[in-house]
DNA sequence: TAGTGGTCTAGACCACCGG
DNA sequence: CGGTGGTCTAGACCACTAT
């Protein structure tokens, strides 16, 4: 007899996959269980597991205990995204990393800002303003509030040398992160900072972490006109 | 003896997660054998397995066969992002969903359209623009191409009555998909269809579909001000 | 309460790749 | 080549939840 090849969990996956695709399983239909598919395809249960779980990861179907596996009724595209440290995005881009502190002072965090990080209560916080470039030209405004209750060492900090992005990034681990993409018309200054003309049309990646309930820090990065961030499925 | 509880994956996770936050591994740093790991915290090998795939999913670390497994040297931040069928998302919002069928027509593709399509020979494809209302206000602009080669059925579809977005969804599989999020500014055209200003900042959701190496679809989906995309890590 | 997925274990073999 | 992670198996028990 030719032994039957082994069955790996991405064979089963595929199989899986292609059975919804191909419509044997339709949006809210159920699948065999585990068990049963395992029998099927001549494999350990903990194969079909993982490939099971590999299609919940990738959004295409749902499993609950008892109820069984079904195909998700509302398709969806799930992305990934890695925004990594910008002075490591510019250097990858092969370009020269500059960075500017524009401006640092203890303010009363406006209404936004308490907003983002889901305080009620009036606070004072650092507010630090600086700039991104990539051989020599503005890449990112970074428009920071970091908590001091949570932050107190960025008192001390010589923001002039080292970003508050690449020193919280590294110092300051978070358990929650709100990640929030949008766009904006560029205001006088804004566009004075950036390099371009008012009005000019923006994209901004905002991002608020915590420390559990404890704010860290909330940024607006704003962008240059033509950024364009992109990610493969 | 009061038998020690037993280990599970996450705790082993969260054990490693911990230790990298402290500082024990810093940035680059080799990790111990996922075996000595295992007898260390007293589980067995495939739970220490378990917590490093969780590790490596969410970007913290790198695992090679026989170089072992080591702190990511360049922290970033991987964000899931899930992007329904337009009508769910505002249906899901609470909103009234309407469709409106503005243009669809035979065209050549335009440079713009085959370069996201990666081809490069000249191509007839359907040009379709449709406009998504939550509430009778526009929401999203889709302007969209679709390739006659790969999906002929577009020319005897009834546009008027389903968007090429939902039918695509739920008929054409794709293999691979490209995503995009970038930022423009309304021409006076699409300022009027989106029933706002020329000039105004628009986040724009493109996204390229392919069947292994045949283009599907190009579409632009362009919000209205003030849409957000958000999502929590 | 019973059915289903989630996880743990112990052991085995394989695949990759650094030295 | 040898060390390390990746995976498969068979079996067991647990945790959730639909009915």
């Amino acid at each position: 007899m030719t032994p039957t090849n082994r069955i790996s969990w991405k064979d089963v996956r595929d199989e899986i996959h292609e059975a919804i695709l191909t419509g044997r399983y339709g949006p809210g239909d159920r699948l065999p269980r585990d068990a049963d598919i395992a029998v099927q395809l001549n494999c350990a249960r903990s194969t079909v597991q993982r490939a099971m779980q590999d299609l919940t990861d990738s959004g295409l179907v749902e499993r609950r205990r008892k109820g069984g596996t079904r195909v998700r009724p509302d398709p969806v595209t799930r992305a990934t995204f890695d925004i990594p440290v910008t002075r490591r995005e510019i250097e990858q881009k092969g370009g020269r990393y500059g960075y500017q502190l524009i401006h640092s002072a203890e303010k009363d965090a406006p209404r936004g800002v308490l907003a983002a990080c889901e305080i009620s209560s009036p606070c004072r916080m650092q507010q630090i303003e600086a700039l991104h470039l990539s051989d020599g030209q503005p890449y990112i405004l970074e428009d920071r509030w970091v908590s001091f209750e949570t932050v107190p060492e960025i008192r001390d900090l010589d923001l002039t040398r080292q970003s508050a992005n690449e020193w919280l990034v590294t110092n300051k681990p978070y358990s929650r992160c709100d990640l929030r993409f949008y766009a904006i018309s560029a205001d006088d200054r804004t566009a004075e900072l950036l390099n371009t003309v008012p009005g000019a049309a923006l994209f901004v990646i905002e991002r608020t972490t915590w420390l559990d309930a404890a704010p860290i820090t909330t940024v607006k990065a704003i962008t240059t006109p033509g950024y364009h961030l992109l990610t493969t499925i």
